[in-house]
DNA sequence: GAGCACTGC
């Protein structure tokens, strides 16, 4: 704590400094302010009246933002001419009003109005939109029989709109919405006044009526059900259309234009393709049209360094296109995620002017949207890897784009060495690997150094300030650094990347705090947190604009990094880390650490301030400490499935095989291990008729074990349930933080009735349950279970029930005999097993290391049972055995004979005799000997 | 008594 001498001190000091502005201004002798790399911009930059951090954080926070005072008036009416109101309606509004000049009361009640308007039209939007997806289901489902449950959908979905239909004209209702009392009442607006834009968006909808969790949930349900395309939070009218995209949607980097992608809607769109049409001949590719496709036709391999808003995504397809490419094949072009497929070829389908999945289409997981007309086709990178197994030389394609590249995904990887592969045998196939700048070189050397083509691209440039030294709480730089910004920067949103969720709650609850600490001085902030398990609802709250005068603050994981973009955001604040996952092949554990981002990175955060203007990045590092580029996934990734990928495409030499950074032998060897026990590859490392069928299933080598394995016990139903649930991973359970002793009571539900049901069969009755509920949300709602990962459950089960079928396994049942499923479940997992200890903790059974029941587990603080199998391992606090199962160890030995030998679980329950022979043997052997080794020697000798 | 970033088939 600081003594009052020393805040008297400072407060003197930070007087001084208010009379004194250029004692305000950045001192560039000061080394522990955020730099300027440019020394010239500086300049720039106390014109700006950028104060430093340090100087903040010095002075008593009463002070500490009322300092910059001549700057807060200055920069307050800079910002008032910078606002982007085109008509400076709103100006005009705020100051005056028929001549007369508005109180900041008035204007509170001009802000209401116009959002009940805005709620209004919204509503009205709303209201178009489900008719337009009722009429788009009617054409695209023309003569198609619909399953039991896209019926029932359609349903729902036309009663819903002949209600809301109904009732449009009773509309006037939306009068009586209001504001909650306590934020109307005068005397109290002070501090209420604040959080009222804030609270509206949060407890208001347009029937005026607060939303219940429980309807925000539902909404958020009914939300999911069904699929939108766009690229940004705008809307667009068109012949009277008026559409909404608000979903969560990927980044489409190429759509830098004003007209947004949007889902085809018979020939109300023409417009919109015309308009898309011309918007083409704008971006910055167009100009090197002709040169890039004799480049193409020249060079087989062409490595493109295509700049954010080049257009290279869009465009490149089209233009091989028109040149003729496509009367040889397809062409393809991947994507690292599913939402940058869809809404890329949607976007290309409007501008050729065709229906999406006629010429132009995608394909992802789930979803296949081509036809046999199709010639565009974009897909996820591992879809293309799919596609692989059953047409290896890529004949109906005539080109490969590979986007992205630079992301360097798993299935990237395995791509890049399987297309150069297929290029050697097919000189008519044209390669086109796109990437960032940074990797240009070393793909081109990888391709045999094929030629680099750069495209510019279109963004504006960003100005990066760092620390020197980094701090040893950087979260609290953090919020000094977001006020700092808020005080002395033009209007324009924040966006700050932190590592998880709950440093983003922490930042949350720091920075409202030191919001009620200032007082009213400042105009609003309006924190919004992202991160990928945020419900629906909650995250559409990020792309909402910020109203007039506030500031928005977006607290986000990485998936702010890639996966989405956010309008409006001008300044980053990047301490510079994140989590990084990484798996282990010595122990088989996976971790998940904060580790610091590479360059690459760096740079791709501090791009996400300048998409819609030049834009500021704070850096609390120096980013020449950091690694290049991040470690790809493929080093620090189980590669059991990689491997077996790869040898039922019939490459033998995986260890030489020609991977562009080669993942860590032990890493190789151990998948090579674990696919040799399981049965997947023989004694030569060649692939078996089992490996075969596990191929087939998209889900690790030892889940597809496990439902391979399930034709025997006569229980695959229940199994690729399990399945299914097991690979939503550990997303079903939903514990909000306020109401965790009920969440975790109705967990406990589904592990009673029958003893010892462990995790698994814990899984199968949350997804049975919930299929007898006919997939109800509100069932998911009071039992605590995220019904977003249950329908992510029931997809994967749908797509393995299909292959289940065409592998030749026949579906059956066995609900009630528990002892066949373990063992269904174990003919997979039999290398994860573990043994009770004497003091409480498990001992895996083939490896020295001691792990512990993960306290999420069912079996966590139940009487513990002597052996388990588990699902992984993950290394937290602890090394933790996520997802266990109670068995007896005799099933080890009667599944995975080839594995386990009678001496190894044999010690399970030792006998009177064993135990003294055991003491007799022990005794011989020497005393600092006495390890269970021994015990098991003795007790095996015992046995003969 | 923990605590999961983000993707993908």
């Amino acid at each position: 704590m600081e003594s009052s001498n020393d805040l008297e001190k400072k407060t003197h000091e930070s007087a001084e400094d208010m009379n004194s502005e250029d004692q305000v201004r950045t001192s560039s002798s000061d080394e522990n302010l955020y730099k300027n790399r440019e020394g010239e911009e500086e300049e720039e930059e106390e014109e700006e009246g950028f104060m430093s951090v340090e100087k903040i954080s010095r002075l008593p926070v009463s002070i500490k933002f009322n300092i910059p005072k001549k700057i807060s008036t200055r920069k307050r009416r800079k910002s008032e001419e910078e606002d982007d109101d085109p008509n400076g309606e709103e100006k005009k509004a705020k100051l005056s009003f028929g001549g007369k000049v508005l109180s900041s009361y008035e204007i509170e009640i001009l802000r209401k109005v116009r959002r009940r308007k805005y709620l209004k039209d919204r509503e009205k939007k709303k209201v178009e939109e489900l008719r337009d997806d009722i009429e788009d289901e009617i054409m695209l489902n023309h003569g198609v029989k619909l399953t039991e449950r896209e019926l029932i959908d359609f349903r729902f979905k036309k009663e819903l709109y002949e209600l809301l239909k109904k009732t449009e004209d009773n509309d006037d209702d939306v009068e009586g919405y209001r504001i909650p009392d306590a934020y109307d009442r005068e005397g109290c607006i002070d501090q209420k006044k604040r959080f009222a834009v804030v609270e509206q968006r949060y407890s208001e909808r347009k029937s005026g009526r607060g939303v219940t969790e429980q309807e925000a949930w539902e909404d958020h349900q009914a939300q999911k059900a069904r699929v939108r395309f766009g690229a940004k939070d705008k809307q667009q009218v068109v012949d009277g259309y008026e559409f909404v995209f608000d979903d969560l949607t990927g980044l489409v980097e190429e759509s830098s234009s004003e007209v947004e992608t949007g889902r085809q809607r018979g020939c109300n769109s023409k417009t919109v393709a015309e308009k898309a049409r011309e918007e083409r001949e704008f971006l910055p590719i167009h100009g090197y049209r002709d040169e890039l496709l004799k480049l193409i036709a020249k060079n087989q391999v062409l490595v493109i360094v295509g700049e954010t808003g080049s257009g290279k995504t869009t465009q490149i397809p089209q233009y091989l296109q028109e040149a003729g490419y496509t009367k040889r094949g397809k062409i393809g072009c991947t994507q690292p995620r599913r939402v940058a497929a869809m809404s890329v070829a949607s976007r290309v389908a409007q501008e050729v002017g065709v229906k999406l999945g006629h010429e132009v289409g995608y394909s992802i997981r789930f979803e296949d949207c081509t036809s046999d007309k199709t010639v565009i086709k974009y897909m996820t990178d591992g879809m293309l890897l799919r596609e692989l197994l059953t047409e290896p030389k890529l004949d109906s394609y005539s080109v490969i784009i590979i986007d992205e590249a630079h992301e360097r995904t798993l299935s990237t990887d395995i791509l890049f060495a399987l297309v150069k592969d297929v290029a050697k045998v097919r000189p008519d196939l044209r390669l086109i690997i796109s990437s960032a700048t940074l990797e240009a070189k070393k793909f081109s050397e990888y391709f045999d150094s094929a030629r680099i083509y750069l495209i510019p691209g279109r963004r504006y440039p960003v100005e990066k300030l760092y620390r020197r030294w980094p701090d040893a709480d950087y979260l609290e730089t953090v919020i000094r650094t977001v006020f700092q910004i808020h005080q002395t920067e033009p209007i324009g949103d924040v966006l700050v990347f932190l590592t998880g969720q709950e440093e983003i709650e922490r930042a949350e609850t720091n920075l409202k705090r030191r919001m009620m600490d200032l007082g009213t001085k400042n105009s609003e902030i309006i924190i919004c947190p992202i991160y990928s398990n945020l419900p629906t609802e909650l995250q559409a709250k990020v792309f909402e604009p910020a109203p007039k005068g506030s500031r928005k603050v977006v607290l986000a994981t990485n998936i702010a990094e890639t996966s989405l973009t956010i309008e409006g955001i001008r300044y980053v604040i990047d301490p510079g880390y994140c989590k990084i996952n990484s798996y282990n092949p010595r122990t088989g554990m996976e971790s998940l650490l904060v580790s610091p981002i590479s360059k690459a990175s760096a740079e791709q955060r501090a791009g996400r301030s300048g998409r819609t203007g030049p834009g500021k990045c704070f850096r609390l590092y120096d980013v020449k400490n950091l690694e290049p580029t991040t470690i790809p996934e493929i080093q620090r990734a189980n590669l059991a499935s990689v491997v077996l990928t790869l040898k039922s495409l019939g490459i033998h030499d995986v260890l030489n095989f020609d991977f562009m950074d080669p993942p860590p032998e032990t890493a190789l060897l151990k998948a090579f291990e674990l696919l040799y026990a399981l049965g997947a590859l023989d004694g030569k490392g060649e692939i078996t008729k089992v490996g075969e069928r596990m191929v087939e299933f998209p889900v690790d080598p030892m889940l597809s074990k496990m439902i391979v394995g399930s034709e025997k016990y006569k229980c695959s139903k229940e199994i690729i349930t399990i399945a299914a649930m097991l690979s939503v991973g550990n997303s079903v359970f939903y514990r909000p933080k306020n109401q965790q002793l009920l969440a975790d009571n109705a967990r406990m539900n589904f592990y009673v009735d029958t003893e010892n049901v462990g995790d698994h069969i814990a899984l199968l009755r949350v997804y049975n349950s919930w299929k007898e509920t006919n997939y109800s949300t509100q069932w998911c709602y009071e039992n605590f279970i995220q019904s977003k990962s249950m329908k992510r459950a029931r997809d994967i089960r749908d797509q393995l029930l299909g292959l289940l079928n065409k592998i030749g396994i026949e579906l059956t049942s066995n609900p009630n005999d528990l002892d066949a499923i373990k063992k269904a479940i174990l003919a997979g997992f039999f290398p994860h097993s573990a043994k009770l200890q004497k003091n409480g903790s498990y001992r895996r059974v083939k490896e020295p290391q001691t792990v512990y029941v993960h306290p999420n587990s069912g079996l966590f603080g139940a009487s513990p049972s002597k052996w388990l199998v588990y699902h992984e391992l993950v290394l937290t606090t602890k090394e933790y055995m996520r997802h266990t199962t109670e068995m007896k160890p005799e099933w080890l030995i009667e599944i995975a004979p080839h594995y386990y030998k009678l001496k190894d679980i044999e010690d399970s329950r030792p006998k009177k005799s064993q135990r003294s022979s055991e003491r007799a043997s022990t005794s011989k052997v020497d005393t600092n000997k006495k390890t269970r080794t021994s015990k098991v020697d003795t007790s095996k000798k015992a046995k003969r």
